[in-house]
RNA sequence: GCGUUCGUAGCUCAGCUGGAUAGAGCGUCGGACUUCGAAUCCGCAGGUCGAAGGUUCGAAUCCUUCCGAGCGCACCA
């Protein structure tokens, strides 16, 4: 709707631009696209035009031209809805207040969960794969960065219009699996998670670094650990009853940690059952020459093309590696769900791994490798570096969301609104994950982020809490107006009664919301629509302190204002829905 | 060494497809609740946007070089 108004004015400044320009220099000259921008300050109106690009060309100053065009548009009959405004070199546009909110109330309160949505995506078929655990260790701080990116950015795709299949693949083979297994069995005794009360994926993690011990002690255990590959690959019987445990395990453990951080998939791909497909793929690349065998076996790429060395694919053993089964997944995903796209959620440190992959399967003829894309996201660090398991200092994602849950739980009790609220734990939950998800989230993607597991997550300020509690005040408003809806039967909305400054910052927000989900969308960046999400709770906050809503003395300002009320809360329920954060409606 | 990403306030981050005076939060200090929810609001202080050149009417934003940091370049995943 603003986007529409913006373009028009465009369209016909431009115009007159051109009209002017054959004036001066007397031919049909190609001119620059106009810029559009949002002015500084209110008072400067709410579109802005800087004209400095044509001063060259017209040889005119800027301020000059803004003139010119100014007295000449305004003389025309028809012209879009807007006042113009001259402020030196920039031709600004103020807005007609009265006729946008009114058109805007209608479409926010009739479209609302969908309010914000377009059709950038044209029901675009999009695989996205996030999460992809291993199963030897319970999920940390890093996974929870791509477990929100990966939910969050398919909320975004699908309200875009692309349809969306979320994968995960559990990396269930390998070197890393075998090293779990054969310290449980040396040390294990035969422990369960029944007979210890431990999460079967803490469980199976405390193996993993029992491994890492023995390890240091004893030369053997990484061959030892090999020899386990093998045969698992062989399909030996006792190893795969002692894989098929711990891994149920697992994927118990992780499948609680999902359903608390309310993380959800459409289908789960199994390394265990992609790694064949992946073997056959690179002998058929083999015979075809697309790979050629080292003397002892081993399977390679030469990846001279593209300015790197080369790339085993299978070992001398004849046992697979991560590329290996990549592969196969890739291939039998296709296959399943002939995507137009797909999207790797992984961090920016496989940024070779993926450039390598997508290499691989073009030289094996697929014409989709192209629509392969690697949504690389940073690394999140500790205040004294990376987060080392052997030195015990990474965030367990289970801990962390139950203190956090503790912390929101305690705070409900110190406010003394346990009564008050929808449930205690579930709020409490419901607030831990909102501020988790929407710390993970405000930092753009492809960036690095640092995380103080003492002082990053406050529940006040820039934070998810902050912008519930935004969601539950206004919530709060809304029910105490439908309490009293029959001292208002009649009263009409009147959008010319909104005038203040913050008023119509907020009309420009829920206004300009549909671009932002849009730019987010294209650009697969949840925390756009975070900066967005705060700047209007805070505008929202600000209104609410200074003005009188429910208790304005005027009946029609009243309705004025839980009418504009009503749209702030669409914006940004519509946007909690974006990036993880539940709704409350008390907290 | 090669590749790649990044350096913005004490800390954590916006702003980066060039435009008007570089913004938030946290932290410090100070103010605002008999009034719609104070998990709130307001104010003070805090910046040679890593450095130097270049392009441009205009550079935090684009280009080059340098300095500094992260990540990668495994028969690990």
């Amino acid at each position: 709707m603003l986007q529409e108004i913006r373009e028009q004015w465009k369209t016909l400044i431009e115009e007159q631009l051109a009209i002017y320009a054959k004036e001066i220099l007397k031919e049909d000259v190609i001119l620059a696209p106009l810029t559009i921008q949002v002015p500084p300050k209110p008072e400067l109106g709410d579109i802005a035009f800087p004209l400095f690009a044509y001063a060259k060309q017209f040889r005119l100053a800027p301020v000059k031209i803004a003139q010119v065009l100014k007295e000449r548009i305004e003389i025309l009959a028809n012209r879009p809805s807007g006042q113009l405004i001259l402020a030196g070199p920039y031709l600004n546009i103020r807005l007609d207040f009265a006729s946008l909110i009114k058109d805007l109330k209608d479409k926010v309160l009739t479209e609302k969960d969908a309010y914000g949505n377009s059709n950038v995506f044209n029901n675009k078929k999009v695989m996205i794969e996030f999460s992809c655990p291993n199963t030897n260790k319970p999920l940390h701080l890093g996974h929870m960065r791509n477990d929100s990116l990966g939910e969050s950015v398919s909320s975004i795709l699908k309200a875009n219009g692309a349809d969306v299949q979320k994968v995960n693949l559990i990396n269930n083979r390998g070197v890393h699996i075998c090293k779990s297994m054969l310290a449980y069995k040396k040390f294990g005794n035969g422990e369960t998670p029944e007979s210890s009360n431990i999460k079967g994926d803490h469980l199976v993690g405390k193996y993993y670094v029992k491994f890492a011990q023995w390890e240091k002690e004893d030369p053997t255990a990484v061959d030892q650990a090999k020899e386990m590959l093998i045969k698992w690959e062989e399909g030996d019987k006792e190893t795969i009853d002692l894989w098929n445990k711990m891994n149920g395990w697992t994927l118990d453990g992780l499948a609680q940690s999902y359903e608390k951080t309310g993380v959800h998939f459409d289908k789960y791909y199994y390394e265990s059952e992609t790694y064949k497909l992946g073997k056959d793929k690179v002998l058929k690349g083999l015979e075809s020459g697309v790979f050629y065998q080292e003397e002892d076996g081993s399977v390679w790429i030469d990846l001279e093309e593209i300015n790197l060395d080369k790339k085993v694919l299978l070992r001398s053993d004849g046992t697979s590696l991560y590329m290996t089964q990549d592969i196969g997944t890739a291939i039998s995903r296709h296959e399943d769900w002939p995507f137009e796209s797909l999207v790797y959620v992984v961090a920016s440190e496989q940024q070779y791994h993926f450039k390598v992959l997508f290499y691989i399967l073009e030289k094996l003829g697929y014409s989709w490798a192209k629509d392969l894309h690697h949504l690389s996201y940073g690394m999140v660090n500790l205040p004294n570096g990376k987060m080392k398991s052997r030195e015990g200092t990474v965030v367990d994602a289970d801990d962390l969301f139950d203190n956090l849950a503790e912390l929101a739980k305690q705070e409900i009790q110190n406010k003394e609104r346990e009564g008050l609220v929808d449930g205690l734990d579930k709020t409490a939950n419901a607030i831990a994950l909102g501020a988790l998800n929407y710390y993970l989230l405000q930092v753009d993607p492809s960036k690095d982020m640092t995380f103080d597991p003492v002082k990053s997550i406050s529940f006040n300020g820039n934070t998810g809490p902050y912008l519930q509690y935004m969601g539950a005040r206004i919530s709060s408003m809304l029910r105490k107006f439908e309490d009293q809806k029959d001292d208002y039967l009649g009263v009409e909305f009147d959008p010319s009664l909104l005038t203040t400054e913050e008023e119509r910052e907020l009309v420009k927000m829920i206004a300009n919301f549909p671009e932002i989900v849009k730019k987010a969308g294209l650009n697969f960046n949840p925390s756009i629509i975070c900066s967005n999400l705060y700047d209007i709770s805070k505008m929202f906050s600000k209104w609410y302190h200074d003005n009188k809503i429910l208790m304005a003395e005027d009946k029609k300002m009243v309705v004025a204002r839980i009418n504009l009320a009503k749209m702030v809360l669409q914006v940004i329920k519509n946007s909690f829905n974006l990036v993880g954060i539940s709704y409350l409606e008390t907290m």
